[in-house]
DNA sequence: CTGAAAGCGCTTACAG
DNA sequence: CTGAAAGCGCTTACAG
């Protein structure tokens, strides 16, 4: 394996000198440019691969960036991990290195990971369980802000507003929500539904900590109603599962989507676009979290001593053909 | 940050002791319980985590396994990568540092992020683009064995078989297969049906270097035919986004599936158990593709004279709703 | 620009 | 079991 030693002797210059270039270093140490070029074309056609594990224990910075999540099998997530590794791209020299975990008790496994690979910073959506002491920036990608690190909202607030206003828009004034899973949703949306005068009709939160089968996604459509009695005329979504589901309940009650029944999905799917009708959706993120999320995080890096950020994510509305303007009735 | 020092100071005992407990190395060196006990005490009271960019350097082996792979947004692509991370777990030290490209340009540097970090071995998918001068360890998955580096295989011959037969048991001739986008598929396909003396179906290839746009997956849909004439009673189809549109053709056709015909797909997609009927699969590496890949890559590292791996993959059907036998006609 | 040297944290071979 | 030492490949501060 080439090394530095071995590009110096080749080109009977100094290991500072051929450091200093390789390192980027060469214009502060005023090298002539015949000696750059002498050096890199010799890299070059030895191979050199400089030693990133040597850097970092000689500098105490790996350049790379702990990712701490749950490896959820779910489209949203799975985005978020790979666009993650996607972005971190713009960031010259960096990397991030995936620790996912399967269940809670593997977490202090996958963070001892990223301590032992001398990790610069984490991006987490579980910052409440980091190690009290640890002493790297954090981005956090959480519900509330967290008190101790910068924080990418979820924007769930704003995001149901905002499809509140597209319905209303619409002329739509009996809307559920379809698809909740913490409970935080329901209550979110029945607040702004008197806020904005609308009869909200919410599906039923599943128990706590129950593990979410393909049953929850059906059952959970509920909100439909019978069919019979009152029943919504938009319906919004809150995953991909779920808006497959309402779409199965709908035919099964011979609603027609949208003429029947809008149905407008929070977030994209890949599927989305396929599916009859194509279903419109409200991104929360139009920049998309990962790109927010290594903002925020190199934010910091670049100055410690940055007040706590919050952001909010501002979201998009992406209209396909699955809402229509509510019919008289 | 603690290092071995601290610890070996703390506890009264030499670096070289500290160092075999830490290591697990005691037994070895015959190193009394009692002693073993005191350091790992304290280890972790002083919350120690070895810097393993330090032993990467000192033994230049990284446990790091590189993944070389395009990032693509598709979801069987997605959970091969995800899976990788997850299935690596089990290989106790070991962890999988993803290079993932979104061009062929970026292949190249991508390919020295991983050299740089000292990579002990490499799985990719696309083998014939590694360096000639590659030392490493590699797992290939390829359409084609590789004659330099272990390979598992697609098994799309052997899945196409067994779609065959199974569409057969069920009394269906008239057979098409949808979503070729690379061609060989169709090849394949047509191949065999002689052998099974079945009437084959084949979709559009796309023009080479195309991009799939979303159209395609409609288009290739036309192996259903007008519904007129001589049409399909069974269709296999090789990607989930042709799968959903070939439901949205059949509806509009106002065919019935499975009625009025049988929908059977290539490998599994978390849509596919919510859709309407239920999506019946055949899953190609029933062990997963990642497992697959991982034990043909650790055999190698455990034994590097083993002769060249060629691992076809052996895959289970997944019956659901989506196929039913074939009525008289 | 150069050269010599120290040191990051670790493992390992060796003499005791 | 211990202790002293070398060395992995790199960067950096320093004297020239």
């Amino acid at each position: 394996m080439t090394t530095l030693k071995d590009i110096s002797r080749e080109t009977l210059l100094s290991l500072s000198t051929v450091s200093a270039v390789i390192g980027g270093r060469a214009k502060k140490l005023a090298i002539s440019e015949k000696t750059v070029r002498k050096v890199l074309e010799c890299a070059e056609r030895l191979d050199y691969h400089p030693d990133l594990s040597a850097r970092t224990l000689r500098c105490s910075k790996s350049r790379i960036v702990g990712l701490l999540m749950p490896n959820l099998k779910v489209e949203f997530w799975q985005n978020m991990i790979l666009d993650l590794q996607r972005e971190i791209r713009k960031y010259e020299g960096y990397i991030v290195l995936s620790a996912l975990w399967d269940t809670e008790e593997t977490i202090r496994k996958c963070m001892d990971e990223l301590l032992c690979r001398k990790v610069d910073a984490i991006i987490t959506s579980h910052a409440p369980l980091l190690p009290e002491n640890l002493f790297l920036p954090v981005a956090a990608y959480d519900r509330e802000p967290s008190a101790k690190y910068d924080t990418v909202l979820y924007g769930k607030k704003e995001a149901l507003e905002k499809c509140l206003e597209y319905a209303l828009s619409l002329g739509h004034r009996k809307i559920a929500l379809a698809g909740d899973a913490e409970g935080d949703g329901n209550a979110l949306f029945l607040k702004l539904a008197s806020k904005y005068a609308v009869t909200p009709f919410v599906g039923e939160i599943p128990e706590k900590k129950a593990i979410l089968d393909g049953s929850f996604y059906y059952r959970n459509t509920a909100v439909l109603g019978s069919g019979k009695d009152d029943t919504p005329t938009f319906v919004i979504s809150l995953n991909n599962l779920t808006t497959l589901n309402l779409l199965k309940r709908a035919s099964e009650q011979k609603k027609r989507v949208p003429e029947d029944l809008s149905l407008l999905a929070i977030d994209d799917s890949s599927v989305y676009p396929f599916l009859t009708p194509a279903i419109s959706t409200f991104v929360r993120a139009e920049e998309g979290f990962p790109s927010l999320l290594l903002e925020t995080l190199f934010r910091r890096m670049a100055q410690k001593d940055l007040p706590l950020q919050r952001i909010v994510p501002r979201g998009k509305l992406l209209e396909r053909s699955s809402c229509t303007s509510c019919r008289k009735r």
